[in-house]
DNA sequence: AAGAGCAACCGTCCACAAAA
DNA sequence: TTTTGTGGACGGTTGCTCTT
């Protein structure tokens, strides 16, 4: 009983500000004094008129970016808040009431570009795997700090993928030179038993000119689309298909760098125009992490990259484009954002309780 | 009004460590 | 020895802003 009366008392309170803001015509953009006793609304309150609110909202399979909108524009409206017409990229995104949004169906809670700020709060929402709100949960930044065991920041390069006239494009004419001088003119075809995440050969290693007349031939083949939350299976299915042409008998891919590792080869299915690297840049001199060939230290800007671009229609991913460059070539065809070139985020794990 | 540029945002997997 | 948890990679699309 005497937790009902607080829960109610609580609401209450929440219901008495939201009103007080929907007077009040401010946006979620004009400041509010944190602790204003008629305009800024208390974690708690936040959080329980969110859960009222939100939970049991259904989602669809919406596109993320899309889903995280309408989490969005319901959050305006529960607050008293009129929806803008575009969210600005403000930090935090609710400016007046210092608080950002993570709508999230998996428990790595990721923070880009941006530290943690101790005095904000963080509106997590959970999404089960039907899509639909279960939970809300609001936690200040110190307490999602404390979450965070290592500080670690997890980097990300970014390219331009334009599209040119050619359907196959071979952009290097030719493997780096160091590769060059390993490799032996008559290259063995995959054979059965070798894996395509074994180490590298100077015997099996072959030349880019060969990758290519192999792997042009999966241009116009299609597949089904898992979904627009399933990215990553997708690039599985392509994988598949890459190690298939290449003559690997068995598909297999230990989420390393590079994906065949055996040809020193990292494919990439593109269906925008952002490519999406990973901690290193493809024209690294970096010394690539696997047994040097004959003496040799492969680098990372000796790596072939094969970039797919695909579109979908009717649920079918199809194949439409392929380019094949080397690391060090990379930036010659696809050119490097230079906004701020390197993304770094923040990743948190959330315990498996955490919104119970 | 449309397009290009960009980075923000969210998703998934796997090796290894710790616990059972 | 098996199971569970954690850290840190990899994956890639879309909305916002600025320019034309």
């Amino acid at each position: 009983m005497r937790i009902e009366n607080q829960h109610n008392a609580i609401l209450e309170n929440a219901q008495r500000l939201t009103k007080n803001i929907s007077k009040s015509g401010l946006s979620i953009y004009d400041e509010i004094p944190i602790g204003d006793p008629d305009l800024w609304i208390p974690s708690q309150e936040l959080e329980l008129l969110l859960n009222e609110e939100l939970s049991g909202l259904e989602l669809g399979s919406l596109p993320i970016r899309t889903r995280s909108k309408v989490v969005k524009t319901k959050i305006c409206e529960v607050l008293g808040y009129p929806v803008p017409s575009s969210f600005k990229k403000t930090k935090p995104r609710f400016l007046g009431q210092n608080f950002d949004t993570y709508t999230q169906k998996s428990n790595n809670l990721q923070i880009w570009n941006e530290e943690i700020s101790s005095s904000r709060r963080y509106v997590l929402i959970r999404v089960s795997s039907e899509n639909i709100i279960t939970k809300v949960k609001v936690v200040t930044g110190d307490m999602l700090a404390s979450l965070d065991n290592t500080g670690t920041l997890t980097q990300k390069y970014q390219a331009r993928l334009i599209l040119g006239n050619e359907v196959s494009e071979l952009v290097s004419e030719n493997n780096t030179q160091n590769l060059d001088s390993v490799m032996v003119a008559e290259a063995k075809t995959p054979y059965y038993t070798t894996n395509p995440t074994d180490y590298p050969t100077a015997g099996t290693l072959l030349s880019i000119e060969t990758i290519f007349e192999k792997l042009k031939a999966i241009v116009g083949k299609s597949f089904p689309d898992l979904g627009s939350d399933q990215e990553r299976n997708r690039g599985a299915e392509l994988h598949r298909l890459v190690c298939q042409h290449l003559g690997y008998s068995n598909y297999k891919d230990d989420g390393r760098f590079p994906d065949v590792k055996h040809q020193l080869l990292e494919v990439k299915l593109q269906t925008s125009p952002t490519i999406d690297l990973g901690l290193f840049s493809p024209d690294s001199k970096d010394i690539l992490d696997i047994p040097a060939i004959n003496g040799r230290q492969i680098r990372h800007c000796d790596v072939r990259y094969a970039i797919f671009f695909a579109e979908i229609i009717e649920g079918m991913v199809r194949i439409t484009h392929f380019f094949l460059t080397t690391g060090e070539d990379f930036f010659k065809r696809f050119p490097q954002f230079q906004g701020k070139v390197l993304n770094s985020k923040l990743q948190i794990p959330l315990k498996k309780d955490f919104f119970d």
